[in-house]
DNA sequence: CGGTCTGCTGACAGTTTATGGCAGCAGCGT
DNA sequence: ACGCTGCTGCCATAAACTGTCAGCAGACCG
């Protein structure tokens, strides 16, 4: 079985991407237990095969963040279901995560047989109405503010119009038919409350962390809620 | 580079794909250009890489539909619209293209290392509310019928109850918030017509084939609309 | 500028792996 | 029973991968 080096791959890549600074190729080729001159055409395979690394003399190798999937089986339904989906982001997500889906969606695209991509690039399957509110906020900084649980500070106008500047603590984010909505603690009201994006005046992401999980948030802000949401 | 022989082993799915029938090894091996004895060890390989394919003595090589992806490089975004877009689908969807959603959002988290599965099997990203309306008709069957472009013959109760049987061309299948539409041409009215899936009371797919493509029938209906859809 | 660290490529020998041919067994259909 | 086919083991050969050595180029520092 040839299964070796192309394990080794994914540990090299694996191995990269623990590290947030430039790795040297020596430091790489330690870790996956092989000689230099292996790692550099290791590294050279990876990139050959599509993974977004960056080497400079001096300096060392960067893995732009990312993921690579190793070859998988897909059935048909799977198929047409991660097809749909990303059409459906495509259209009711924000702009930057609208136009990864359709990316995605190329991507997959284009390796598909030609007989089975009509399957997909006709409109057998799409999604209803196209997204238009217009977010002012940066809902992937958003985003990024909760994998990171940090406190955001808010400048917000509720139904009413009335406008308030608070510190919240966001820990999930949902996706409606037309709106994407906060799930934060507010430390003004010292309870849950959830924010629409599109209603964001404008925002700042604190390099503080907030001192809770943003799982046992979550769980507890479900508790609080009538209608239990799965996962 | 060692690229010859997964190469080869994706020349191989889509010539067993090709097929529809059962296919000798010795066909195989002589389409891929290799030894009937490397043939056999290939489709092991294959199979340990998670391809269903089957063999029998006497009769051949079978590919269940399906598809399989060669190792493809996604960024951290790509993989959270995959993702966002799989939850839709398995809230969205009618049950069984809602559960090939969830297994293939199963199938790329088992691969995911778990720093980044964090990212996506907490609730960051969650969609709505659940979809609640039951299907009668078997939502599979109408996309296979678009697909091949069989007639489809409709026992259907409209908006004000009236119940009436005929038969459709469909060609498109639109995915709303709550309900899934049939765009079809209907041969009874000699015009387009849409149907909601959950009013459809019974149906059946005919063997016959409708006498035009359905990228032509969609082409044709999009011009008929006020607004137009993108694909 | 020179020195050092690093990425990168070429060449070559040793090792590992893949391949092809051969033989044999088992299951399916006639 | 017979032919066809999948499947496995064995082994010699062919292909590849790997490590060592060498050299060149770019980045950073003093």
């Amino acid at each position: 079985m040839p299964v070796a080096r192309s394990e080794r791959l994914l540990t090299l890549l694996q191995t990269l991407r623990r590290y947030r600074r430039p790795v040297t190729g020596t430091v790489l080729a330690q870790e996956t237990g092989v000689s230099l001159r292996t790692l550099y055409r290791d590294i050279a395979s990876l990139q050959a095969q599509g993974a977004m690394i960056e080497g400079e003399a001096g300096i060392g190798y960067v893995l732009k963040p990312g993921f690579m999937l190793p070859p998988m089986m897909f059935s048909e339904e799977e198929l047409e279901a991660l097809v749909l989906g990303s059409r459906w982001v495509a259209r009711a997500a924000e702009p930057r995560l609208a136009g990864a889906g359709a990316d995605a969606l190329a991507k997959i695209a284009a390796v598909l047989p030609a007989d089975m991509r009509e399957t997909i690039d006709s409109a057998t399957l799409f999604v209803g109405r196209k997204r238009q509110d217009e977010d002012k906020a940066d809902v992937s900084a958003i985003r990024k503010a909760i994998r990171l649980e940090r406190v955001l500070e808010l400048h917000y106008g509720d139904e009413q119009g009335r406008i308030s500047r608070r510190r919240v603590w966001p820990f999930a984010l949902g996706y409606f038919e037309h709106v994407r909505i906060i799930m934060a603690w507010c430390e003004l009201r010292q309870d849950f409350r959830h924010f629409r994006t599109d209603r964001i005046i404008d925002m700042a992401v604190h390099e503080t962390r907030y001192p809770r999980r943003r799982t046992v948030l979550l769980k507890e802000w479900r508790e609080t809620q009538d209608v239990p949401l799965e996962t």
